[in-house]
DNA sequence: ACTATTTCGCAACTTTGTTGCAAAAAAATT
DNA sequence: AATTTTTTTGCAACAAAGTTGCGAAATAGT
């Protein structure tokens, strides 16, 4: 785990430091999305909130992460699948986030639909994300 | 003009003051959706912040206005169309935000396409947001 | 092992959103 | 139309979220 977590730090041109490794590490642990404060209350490791912000942005530039728009409108972050690249996020699968234990969770097998646009509109990414009942709090 | 927003207040059973009726008419006026910024900015009056806070929340819970998810995580609002009503939402359509000019629209032509879920997840509601270069924008 | 560069953590600050409460305004009542 | 009741407003104070500058510490390069 500590190897892939560094080398992915390594390709994309990153310094090995130990709150990015920490902080991605959490990433590849978590089934779902994480937004700022998860990674602040993380009980193993104390972060300074200002660390937290920077890498979470860093990861985002460099194509590790990408955001997740929520109805609630809070900031969530997801890995990216291999795809993704700096500058260039390539994340057009679908997020389903759960009305009960507001987990998240990027559906890498539901693919957008694409769709008409009225005249004049001319469309360059589509997000989608539902909400309901996920497979873990089905009763 | 001031009848009908006088009207939407009353079939609301809301009392009708000065704030909800400018910030009403703000919506009708606009193209677009509005930010709680775009509110408290407007030129032509003052309102105070809390009042805002509290006047938008007022209408998103009567079914007036909605929010709208966005990429970026601001919060923004948009009214409504008939169908909807206090504590009960339909509005699933599809948003659009310009990358350009930051406009958002609420594309009531074009409805939420259906997804199969995977197993055990169950749909409740699906948000799509859209963005691209709006009609007014294309070169 | 030493130097240059990058990142971290703290402090201070800005922005965004919330809560309690007295004053003002709107609605209901007489 | 005046008075009472209810609702809403605006202020202050606070809480949460996010940003910026800068010296100290850690990482990378030689």
């Amino acid at each position: 785990m500590q190897e892939l977590i560094t080398d992915i730090l390594k390709r994309n041109q990153l310094s090995v430091t130990e709150s990015r490794r920490k902080i991605l590490e959490l990433f590849h642990q978590s089934k779902g999305a994480l937004a700022h404060a998860d990674i602040e209350q993380s009980s193993a490791e104390h972060f300074d909130r200002v660390t937290i912000y920077r890498t979470l942005q860093t990861f985002v530039d460099k194509g590790i992460i990408h955001t997740i728009p929520t109805s609630d409108n809070s900031v969530r972050y997801a890995l990216c699948k291999d795809e993704c690249s700096a500058g260039h996020h390539h994340d057009n699968h679908v997020h389903f986030i759960c009305d009960q234990c507001d987990t998240t969770y990027c559906l890498d097998h539901v693919s957008v639909p694409s769709l008409k646009m009225p005249n004049g509109f001319e469309a360059k990414q589509t997000d989608v994300v539902v909400s309901g009942i996920c497979k873990n709090c089905q009763s």
